[in-house]
DNA sequence: TATTAAGCGAGACGGTACGTCTTGTCTTGGA
DNA sequence: TCCAAGACAAGACGTACCGTCTCGCTTAATA
């Protein structure tokens, strides 16, 4: 009963300080030099930290940037409540678009790229990234039905690969901006008819 | 007259069969082990080229599979004509997905990777590939507002934004496949209302 | 005046159980893998020991092994007595090229490449081995003075020198065997005039 | 006839400036921080030099070291000529004993401990510097015979390991200087009788 | 009998070097 | 002038050990 509970990890625990420098260094790197030119021997440098203790916790540098940048990004994009599909869906995507406009957006670019060519962060960027940012949007979208602002039969999930793919287009394509304009114009496309 | 005709180029002409080689092996490897494992090094080894000469004609390994691509995939897909632009929609959407789940879809992900860290290739592809490819949507779209499928005030731009940034979004995000559903959907959603 | 007295040590002694597995396990690997495949690390993941236990009581895996070496072969060469030089050395050179024919010759070997190239071990195998087993060849020849076997004047450590430097060249160099053809070579070399 | 020889070698030839600076900086950081302080990186840096060309041209640091210092010491150790066998091998001795007090020693004794665990260079070792060096010292032995200076059924190549071996003891093991007196008593204790 | 200091295993840490790979350039001789 | 061949400087890759450190747990002598 008050036998003590004993620690399951024995030897030396693992330095949040390197962890952090880690962190911290891939996305100053990321930032200033862009994804590319980010190397594991350029963080262990720049961190001060020994190369076999970034292989020791991430498998990839495309691991280490998506950490540091959901730890930075913790402020999940609030929802918006207690609006009008229309309106709720615009200032979902402006907030959304303006987040990707601050250097975000060039992250999130390189991430996607490096998942076209490593399966394992593939899986983990479209389960803790794509799938997760999906939910709010596809909330929104389930209580617009709710409130009578869509039709009832609405396949929510190809309506989210709509909105979402839109704006993936214009940001890995670069062909348009990602702009308030923009965001109007898919608002007003997919939600045309606005009865009275 | 029986002096040989100058070239304007003197020195040796381009070798056609190192070029054809080039473009053949970079295509063959890329199907092979993946557009990662695809290297200048690579190719030269199996084409029997030397690596001046690649360096000479191309800039980067993403021409070379873009240039070998384009070469293979000389037919265009066909404009869907004397449809409504629901059904005209449709087949245009099918045929592409079609094209896409052959192995061509794989070689254009890594394209599109390519291009997020590349700016010069980058360039290329949005001139050649994404914006070439947008016209037959483009037109099939300004064919709908002509025969009064869509309103005249449509933004096209935008919808061709949506349209095709589904595609890209499923084919990079790689969370739900490219398949006729997708494409009955998608067109059920951005044309619902089908008068008479 | 009422300080205590502290023993010299306090706290929990040192672990024979350790010590011995560390010894043994170096000895093992070193006649399995060769010195140049010992670590440290493979010394004490082998051995189920931590790594700070092995630094704590040895400087080097020169040392560990030396150690070892030395605890097995604790039986000395026995010194044969009552013999002319001339068998006596021979019986002493029997003895020592059996002895490293059987696996010690290589251990022996990487002992003293490694004295090359660490100045702390090459001090210790100089003092605890080298000379250690000068002595009973040194009495042997002394004998031999004594016996009237050799002059009086001859020079025992040049001799000394000239006796164990060929068996050394021969296991340094390997150029050819150390066997009894070699002994009584060297017999006949050096203790030539056999009178009646 | 006049048909013209092919060159075998096609491509760039190999760079005498890289060669040569790798050799010359291996000698050099051996003599500074001695042979154990040698990396293949650290010839690399120093000699401004890429880690794949020393790799493409040598199997082992060893290697590098053993050509360096055979380019090096290219003036072979002269044979005494026209002496008595006593006259001849003290002179020999002498000389040698001098060159290896110089700092070749040093080298030397790195790449008898190296050959100790590098069997690929072993051989190398064995074949062009054991084996090589102990030439003049046979064909001293040879004319010793010859002019009657040594008995002629004298076994000359364990005469020669007597002579070497105490040279590498001495050497190796570094209890004793290689100086003038040794090579005095050498001589005496082996060349004994000295008849008139 | 309780305290306590040292030893213990485990294992993370900052480093360094390894040997390999690819990059883009340069330098040949042959076509 | 172009080509193949291939050597070159550069530098990142991922791995293996190094020697040090920090844990929590024994363990036996001391008090």
């Amino acid at each position: 009963m008050n036998k003590t509970f004993h620690s399951i990890s024995r030897g030396r625990p693992r330095s949040t300080a390197a962890r952090q420098a880690i962190l911290d260094t891939a996305l100053q790197i990321t930032k200033r030099d862009g994804f590319s030119a980010l190397t594991i021997e350029g963080i262990a440098r720049e961190a001060g930290v020994g190369k076999p203790t970034i292989y020791r916790w991430w498998q990839s540098k495309g691991m280490i940037v998506f950490e540091a940048l959901q730890q930075q990004a913790e402020k999940e994009l609030p929802l918006p409540e207690n609006m009008s599909l229309r309106k709720g869906l615009l200032t979902f995507l402006q907030a959304l678009f303006t987040t990707l406009n601050t250097g975000i957006g060039d992250i999130v670019r390189s991430l996607m790229a490096e998942a076209q060519h490593d399966p394992v962060f593939a899986d983990l960027f479209r389960a803790q990234f794509i799938s997760i940012r999906r939910q709010p949007l596809l909330q929104l979208l389930h209580d617009g039905i709710t409130r009578g602002d869509l039709p009832a039969d609405t396949n929510i999930e190809v309506l989210a690969d709509l909105i979402y793919g839109a704006m993936w287009y214009r940001l890995l394509a670069q062909h348009a901006p990602l702009d308030a304009d923009f965001a109007h114009a898919i608002v007003k496309l997919l939600l045309p008819a606005s009865p009275s």
